[in-house]
DNA sequence: TCTGGGGTCCTAGGACCC
DNA sequence: TCTGGGGTCCTAGGACCC
C-alpha cells in the first residue's frame, strides 16, 4: 500500500488531502521524542520520511497535519486487504502491516495471465478501501518486492525472468535484502557499489568475508531467491516498549511501568492463547546504549503479574548510573495452549490469575479499556 | 539532528552432559 | 598435570526489516 498510515488519515478526514500529512510521535513545537510512522507523498516534498525524528520534521514542514497512529483503523484497513488478496489465492504471505507477497503460479489457470490478475487486484483494493497499492510482478519473492517499490504510488512493475540481469544491474546494493547500512558501508569499502558489481564477485570471496550473508547476497544479486510463500508462521515473541517524555531514574516509576509493560504483554498473550517460557528486560540509557536481560523458566507463564515478577528480577541486576530512556517487556519461547501436551495439566490446575486475566479482559472488552486499572497506575 | 515500536535472524561464548 | 569431541541450551548483542 501507497504511504499507508497517511493514506488512511487522508481517506477518514477529507480536508487533509492535498495537505502534507506526517502520522507519528506527538512533534511538541519541535521538542517531541520519536520518529515519523509515515507520511504523505505531499509531506514527501520537504524531505520527511518515515524513521525520520519527529523534531527534524517538524522544522522542515511546522504548516504539516501531525497525527497520532490509529493502528487498530490501520490493522481494519489491513484485514480488507489482505481479504482482496485472498480471493486471488491461498497463498497469501502478510510481510507487514500493508504488504504480501501472494504466489499466483496456480491461478494462472482460473484467472488468466498474471498481469491481468495485478491489474485486477490493484482495481479490488481501490474499490474495497479506496486508496492506491503498488504491485511488483516476478518470477521470485526478492524481485517482486524490488519491482514493487520501484514505481510508487500507484505502480505496476512487470519482470520477466529474461530481463532480470539488466533490470538489477545498475541498482544500488542497499535495496538487496539484507543489506543496511553497516553491510552497505563493508561493501563500499569491498569496492561494491551496484547489483551487478556484486554480481561479478566469486561467491568463494563473499562468504569468505560475509559468512551466511555472503551466500544469501550472491544468491539475490543474480537474481535467485527460492524462498517459498508461507501463507501461516508461528509468532517467536509477543513485546512491548516505552521511551520516556524525560530520561528517568525513578526507581518507582520504573517499577509501576513494568507492570504496565508485563500486563500489556500478557493481554496479547491471552487474546491469542499463548504462554512464554522467556522474559526479556530491555532499558536504553540516556546515551542511547542499549541492554537485554533475559531469562528462561521451567515452566509457561501467561499473566502480568507473573511476567513482571521475572521483569523486576532482571530490572535489579541492572545499574543505574545513568538516566533511563527506554524500557521493554518480551514474552518469548511461545507456547500455543493445545499444541503443549504440558499444558493439560496447566489447564487442569486452572492458575486463579490466568483466570483473573481472561476476566479483566472480558470487562474490559465490554466496558472500555480504561474501565480497569492497577492501583498502582492511579498514582 | 537526534535517534519509536513491533518484530526476526544470526553470532558467539559459556555451562553442561555424555 | 593436563585435559577430546559432539551436542544442546542459555544469554547478550547486533543487524536488519517495516
Amino acid at each position: 500500500m501507497d504511504a499507508f498510515y497517511a493514506s488512511i488519515e487522508q481517506l477518514d478526514h477529507p480536508e487533509y488531502k492535498g495537505r502534507p500529512v506526517i502520522v507519528g510521535a506527538d512533534p511538541k513545537a519541535g521538542k517531541g521524542r520519536g520518529v515519523v510512522a509515515a507520511c504523505s507523498y505531499e509531506a514527501r516534498k520537504f524531505g520527511i520520511r518515515s524513521a525520520l525524528p519527529i523534531s527534524r520534521a517538524w522544522k522542515l514542514c511546522p504548516q504539516g497535519v501531525y497525527v497520532r497512529p490509529r493502528m487498530n483503523r490501520y490493522v481494519e484497513v489491513s484485514q480488507q486487504v489482505m481479504d482482496v488478496f485472498r480471493r486471488y489465492t491461498d497463498l497469501v504471505e502478510p510481510l507487514s502491516i500493508d504488504e504480501a507477497f501472494l504466489d499466483i503460479t496456480g491461478s494462472v489457470a482460473l484467472l488468466g495471465p498474471a498481469d491481468e490478475i495485478a491489474r485486477s487486484i490493484k482495481k479490488a483494493i481501490r474499490e474495497a478501501t479506496g486508496m492506491t497499492a503498488s504491485v511488483g510482478l516476478a518470477p521470485n519473492k526478492f524481485l517482486a518486492k524490488i519491482a514493487s517499490d520501484l514505481k510508487k504510488p500507484d505502480g505496476l512493475v512487470v519482470l520477466q525472468e529474461a530481463d532480470v540481469d539488466q533490470f538489477l544491474r545498475d541498482l544500488p546494493i542497499s535495496r538487496l535484502w539484507g543489506v543496511g547500512p553497516k553491510t552497505e558501508a563493508r561493501l563500499h569499502e569491498m569496492g561494491f557499489r551496484t547489483i551487478g558489481q556484486l554480481a561479478s564477485a566469486s561467491r568463494e570471496s563473499l562468504v569468505r568475508t560475509l559468512g551466511s550473508l555472503g551466500e544469501h547476497l550472491y544468491q539475490l544479486s543474480h537474481g535467485k531467491d527460492d524462498r517459498q510463500v508461507v501463507p501461516d508462521w508461528e509468532r517467536k515473541s509477543v513485546g512491548t516498549e516505552t521511551t520516556f517524555d524525560e530520561d528517568t531514574d525513578d526507581r518507582d516509576l520504573l517499577l509501576r511501568t513494568i507492570l504496565e509493560l508485563s500486563d500489556h504483554v500478557a493481554e496479547r498473550l491471552r487474546k491469542d492463547e499463548y504462554r512464554a517460557r522467556k522474559v526479556t528486560l530491555k532499558l536504553r540509557y540516556s546515551n542511547f546504549s542499549t541492554h537485554t536481560k533475559q531469562h528462561s523458566l521451567d515452566r509457561l507463564i501467561q499473566t502480568g503479574d507473573e511476567i513482571a515478577a521475572v521483569a523486576r528480577q532482571l530490572f535489579s541486576q541492572f545499574p543505574l548510573n545513568r538516566k533511563i530512556r527506554l524500557i521493554g517487556v518480551s514474552a518469548g519461547d511461545l507456547h500455543r495452549g493445545r499444541e503443549d501436551p504440558e499444558q493439560l495439566t496447566l489447564f487442569a490446575t486452572s492458575n486463579p490469575k490466568e483466570k483473573l486475566g481472561h476476566a479483566v479482559d472480558a470487562i474490559k472488552e465490554k466496558f472500555g479499556i480504561d474501565s480497569l486499572r492497577r492501583g498502582s497506575q492511579l498514582l
